[in-house]
DNA sequence: TAAATAGTGTCTCTCAGACATTATGAA
DNA sequence: TTCATAATGTCTGAGAGACACTATTTA
């Protein structure tokens, strides 16, 4: 006989990049426990759904992305005894990266929802052990961004140089030098394509547009500096 | 109201290095379901343990090890509606790397233990989804090598260069220049500290001995080959 | 002595950091 | 023309791969 000793909630760690700043979505709570605190979106994993099936549900609900629009991964699990006053509750924690304004936001249910930057989120008393779990995340997602293409997945389809570059920046909070950083995202292998279009939406001269490779991993990675 | 949704247990890849091999921890099934099959160790999380404790609970018991001897760390959870036939079993799986032979395993119940190379464990019928779980944490300590100290948690407390050079070799399954690893190793602040002492163990002239410092990531880091 | 293993040195190539210069658009 | 941003180029030093050589033990 299998005795069910836990309640199993997914939580989401909803990543952009917006006005120059990572941020983070974080919802108010309408309810109790830490009724009116900051939290992250999250909820309970239904009976016959996989967790990762149910993140991308709540990320869907929570932002109204398209399916696959966005990355989604899991982060890690939290099961400390006492984190949650109604008793034993382990959470599931996922990381998704989603381009900056996916939609205006605001979840199904009347609690309200906000994009705020990572340093003022940390910042805040946040619900049940979520400050934790946010710190946990920020570090795998700038971790990440040295290893693998995903600082693309926070930009729109297509993109520039100087706006990947951008994403680097706010990530991390450190200047990249534009020369070097160029150099090398456009010489590893499979990182970048060209599309063959420009824009001028940053301004001066025309910048050349391109969308994600298929690299997996970065070899040799970026240098996150210091 | 909270509503117990599933059963959360702990298991654990204990993983070490003996005869040059890379290898992990696989108990013999005493009890359905999968009775008979080869399963990693692992157990229900207590009711006021968390998952970190319920691990090295479980970690103990199979190893007789001592605390804090072992590295221990949260791989990954899984919790596929089907991956176990009595119900929802959401499994939190944890990464342990021991020194060669820590003791000669054994767990308290009558389960038969052994130390399996990798690769056949790879190859044997594992119950549950544990092939899946096995493999992602094979590929997680290969990646750690790389960019953390922990081989030297598959060492005696103190150890040599060649000796640390084997863990590589086993883990990553591939040889190793000496003079160029020896160089990196050495030259790396903080990676390994000379005890003053020397060993000739391994024949041949004797080789300095050296415990591990206290770095907690490897600049640049060690690279893989190919 | 030879065999075995430990440890040092050298050369080359890749690549990151620092920084100058040229290119191409809009106001 | 001026300004803003994009893109290329050059020099230098750190460090990894390849591999020759020297050192210190036991048999």
């Amino acid at each position: 006989m299998l005795i069910l000793n836990a309640a199993v909630t997914v939580d989401l760690l909803i990543f952009t990049v917006q006005d120059g700043e990572f941020r983070v979505l974080l919802i108010e709570r309408a309810l109790d426990p830490f009724k009116g605190s900051w939290a992250l979106p999250g909820g309970f994993a239904l009976e016959d759904e996989t967790l990762a099936d149910a993140a991308e549900r709540e990320l869907v609900e929570e932002t109204g992305i398209r399916q696959g629009a966005a990355h989604l991964e899991q982060l890690a699990t939290y099961g400390d005894p006492g984190r949650d006053p109604r008793g034993r509750v382990v959470t599931v924690a996922h990381l998704a990266l989603v381009p900056g304004l996916p939609t205006p936001q605001g979840g199904s249910d009347a609690k309200s929802a906000s994009w705020i930057p990572v340093g003022a989120a940390l910042k805040k008393r946040l619900a049940f052990d979520h400050r934790r779990i946010l710190g946990d995340g920020i570090e795998r997602a700038r971790a990440k961004l040295e290893y693998s293409p995903l600082a693309a997945r926070f930009c729109e389809e297509t993109f520039t140089v100087a706006e990947l570059r951008g994403v680097y920046e706010a990530v991390w909070g450190h200047e990249l030098d534009p020369r070097n950083f160029h150099r090398k995202v456009t010489t590893t292998p499979d990182f970048l394509i060209p599309t063959g279009g420009t824009t001028t939406r940053n301004g001066g001269r025309p910048a050349q547009l391109f969308r994600l490779g298929q690299v997996e991993t970065l070899h040799p990675p970026m240098l996150r500096p210091e």
